[in-house]
RNA sequence: GCUCCCAUCAUCUAGAGGCCUAGGAUACCGGAUUUUCAUUCCGGCGACACGAGUUCGAAUCUCGUUGGGAGUACCA
């Protein structure tokens, strides 16, 4: 039997992070097991789900790498792949009449107003909230009749009255046990005759020959409908296997209130595919020896199934951005420049080795470039002034720091390079930093300002408007000698 | 309310009876490198929710308590 597991995303609003999760745990399994991965679209809510957002799914699973076997966009032989188009071809009615035939399910005619007051008495009295089963009573004969006569209706699953249900998820110490008495007659097909999720899902599974479905701890509680309907509709049921689900801080389910959900969103804010999912093969996974950094390929040799843990993990956006940097630094040139232009329209290259053991993804660039690529930069006085001076005495240096470099580039062959910049500037700093024998108590005074930290300090700030730079003489060659010689007039002229 | 699931540092986790005075990672705090920042490297802080039981021995097994989560829809 080769292994056939599938994510069955809902198009409703923005790819969430929950189907990156789910879909790398299933993309894993398969890969693991030489097995298939499918994508399937359940979009039976017609109110809610649209075709853009189903378009969005396939982009953000294309961008992760997570590649799927067969799809709606891909195709494959046990299609359509829409759960829309499955509906034209009636394949839910079809299973729905069979169930109805068995005298597995009922035709039932409570209207929302008759649910809403059951519902409401029920939570007054303490009971647990379920539908009471009144039009499971209905003679079938009958009920099929005022169908035929338009009546609205939905179609329910006959739950078992009693006995238990046990179910040995593999993640589990304990089998997952209910009594049929507290599972709900589940409506089947809706009353615009579309299906409900637990039909369509089980009904798809099935004809898609799915052999395991890896899914979320939401659905749980309701493995014994489907179950159930595997068995009433004569199927060979999938294995079920739930793991838990991503949380916020607080512990909750994840939510896009607490926490960006949205695949868009981590595209757009740079993150790298490898580092997201890096990041989401580390939440209720791990690596056997521990490993904390891998690739996609790499998981899908050493995932484990049986490895997983249960508990939920909480989403830690912290640990995400420090993958992100090992990843983004970690990036070939190339495909470094393409990132930082995916950010901003530039051209990178002379910049990146300075720049880029500063950066996390694509759009710190320009924070940290700015002041290679302004004309003018601002100073902010306050900056300006080295620990230990005063403001006269930073306008006193910055001023002869420019006379001393306007000097430097004078004088022939002076070249202004990093290597030749440092060379220049240890210079000046032992000559201008020694008093002559004999000097006056203020020409000592002079000289004691000429300390190397606050000279390199007031040229950094001098020359960019700030004080986090690359290194100071890489940095000032790249900006330029005239450039830098009138921003360090610029900042004298701000302590003014 | 009812039902179910879960429980190791703040967070992600390793740990499937002795290798555990509980290991790694993030975050945080120090230090080293350095002209600043960052990177890198070193160090520190820091947890088996609680209570019984089983056992020579329990983070690991059982039960209870507490805590958290999910489900309870003609949403998925």
């Amino acid at each position: 039997m080769t292994v056939r597991v599938r994510i069955a995303p809902s198009p409703t609003g923005d790819p969430h992070v929950g189907t990156a999760y789910i879909g790398l745990l299933n993309w894993c399994f398969a890969r693991r097991h030489g097995g298939r991965f499918i994508l399937r679209i359940e979009d039976t809510d017609r109110t809610r789900c649209t075709e853009a957002s189903a378009q969005a799914i396939y982009r953000s699973l294309k961008w992760l790498g997570l590649s799927y076997d067969e799809g709606p966009d891909v195709g494959g032989e046990r299609g359509p792949y829409v759960q829309s188009e499955r509906v034209a071809l009636g394949i839910y009615r079809r299973y729905a009449d069979q169930l109805l035939a068995q005298g597995d399910a009922y035709r039932c005619f409570c209207t929302a107003g008759d649910l809403d007051a059951m519902r409401k008495a029920q939570a007054a009295a303490g009971q647990p909230i379920m539908y009471d089963r009144r039009c499971r009573q209905l003679d079938p004969a009958a009920a099929a009749a005022r169908a035929a006569a338009g009546e609205a209706h939905v179609v329910r699953m006959k739950s078992p009255l009693e006995g238990s249900f046990s179910y040995p998820d593999r993640l589990r110490r304990q089998p997952f046990t209910k009594t049929w008495a507290e599972i709900d007659d589940q409506v089947l097909l809706k009353a615009d005759g579309w299906p409900t999720y637990h039909l369509a899902a089980v009904a798809d599974d099935h004809l898609m020959g799915i052999t395991h479905v890896i899914r979320a701890e939401e659905w749980l509680n309701s493995l014994p409908k489907h179950i159930w309907l595997n068995q009433r509709l004569g199927f060979t049921a999938p294995e079920y296997v739930h793991v838990g689900l991503l949380r916020n801080a607080d512990k909750s389910k994840i939510s896009k209130r607490k926490n960006p959900t949205s695949l868009l969103w981590y595209e757009r804010q740079g993150f790298l595919p490898e580092a997201l999912l890096n990041f989401l093969g580390l939440l209720g996974h791990s690596h056997p020896e521990g490993k904390e950094q891998f690739g996609l390929a790499e998981m899908g040799a050493f995932f484990d199934l049986d490895r997983i843990n249960v508990a939920g993990p909480v989403f830690d956006l912290a640990k995400l951005r420090h993958l992100q940097g090992l990843w983004f630094r970690a990036l070939p040139p190339e495909r470094m420049i393409a990132e930082i232009h995916r950010a901003v329209d530039i051209q990178a290259g002379e910049l990146l080795p300075l720049l880029r053991e500063r950066m996390t993804c694509g759009g710190d660039f320009m924070g940290q470039a700015e002041p290679f690529y302004a004309q003018t930069v601002a100073h902010h006085p306050d900056e300006l002034v080295p620990k230990g001076l005063d403001r006269a005495q930073a306008r006193g240096l910055l001023e002869q720091l420019q006379a001393e470099l306007r000097k430097y580039l004078a004088a022939d062959g002076a070249q202004w390079t990093a290597a030749a910049l440092e060379a220049f500037l240890r210079e000046l700093l032992a000559r201008r930093g020694q008093a002559a024998p004999g000097a006056t108590a203020e020409q000592q005074a002079q000289a004691a300002l000429w300390q190397q930290k606050a000279v390199y300090m007031l040229l950094r700030v001098g020359a960019t408007g700030r004080a986090n730079t690359p290194p100071l003489f890489e940095t000032l060659e790249r900006i330029g000698a005239l450039r830098v010689i009138e921003r360090l007039g610029a900042a004298a002229g701000r302590l003014k």
